[in-house]
DNA sequence: TATTGTTATACTCTATAACTATA
DNA sequence: TATAGTTATAGAGTATAACAATA
């Protein structure tokens, strides 16, 4: 069989990427989270009091979409929501959420690890910098999510 | 605000494949197709007469999502089913179908050379090599889909 | 007026299970 | 028994529009 999209560049990406997910997704499931929560949780934890809008552009999460998933990390206990000036909220972890996010951080990045492993070291500097110059040159790196 | 995402391989890798698959969408969407419906037309162009489930397979497919995929392009006239064995069918482009082909894979072609120009030549062999690398290495890539 | 958070909704992609009919 | 195609369904991610409350 003849695979006429072998040579896209895009193509290879997807594929790679959808690899790269699968593995985040399996890495993080034993502690009872999704990789958009970790991320979110993760992003907390290195920016504690900030707030639900700030959090989802940063993750190219939108409003919409940061509401429902804050609230399933705050049924577990994991997270807690602050009114700081009456529309907005401040997030934070628990000390159960901090434990939980270490764990499942330390799980993720040993995945991330051994993605990294796969990639001779010689060729990693290069790999960054395709990645690198892809993103910052693509509209969503100098766009605003949301509206 | 801190990122601590930033430096995960595979989070980078998801942002990137983010962009290029909305390019891709962009590109194609002016001729009426999907990024996986554009796909799927390019492979039975270069493999004419294969089977639906393995055009599937090749694009990690599976067969129960390459049904109504089939159909929506079975519907516009640009695929034809031959019942080949009285339980697999194999496919082929009509005229028209060849004609849209060509159109939308020039236009995705040129907006995936447009990706691969943010790369600095230098880096281009590093950086398929690295995706190889990570491809191969998956489990996806020595598994075959569906079951 | 612009922003924040919320609700409701819809669309795409992907996954599974069950079924038939054929090989 | 295994495979091909189909159907129905469900989950997850993502997108838009509209709204109330606040800055």
């Amino acid at each position: 069989m003849r695979d006429p999209l072998r040579h896209l560049t895009g193509y290879a990406l997807r594929r790679v990427s959808t690899v790269a997910m699968e593995g985040a997704a399996q890495a993080v499931a034993p502690h009872g989270l999704r990789v958009s929560e970790i991320s979110v949780m993760m992003v907390i934890d290195a920016n504690p009091g900030s707030t639900l809008s700030e959090i989802g552009r940063l993750l190219n999460i939108q409003r919409a979409n940061m509401t429902p998933l804050i609230a399933r990390l705050g049924e577990r206990g994991w997270v807690t929501r602050t009114p700081v000036d009456g529309r907005s909220i401040s997030l934070d972890l628990t000390t159960e959420g901090r434990k939980t996010t270490r764990r499942a951080a330390d799980a993720l990045e040993a995945f991330e690890d051994n993605l990294l492993a796969q990639i001779a070291p010689a060729d990693r500097p290069a790999f960054f910098r395709a990645i690198e110059a892809i993103w910052s040159a693509s509209p969503a790196a100098n766009t605003a999510p949301d509206k």
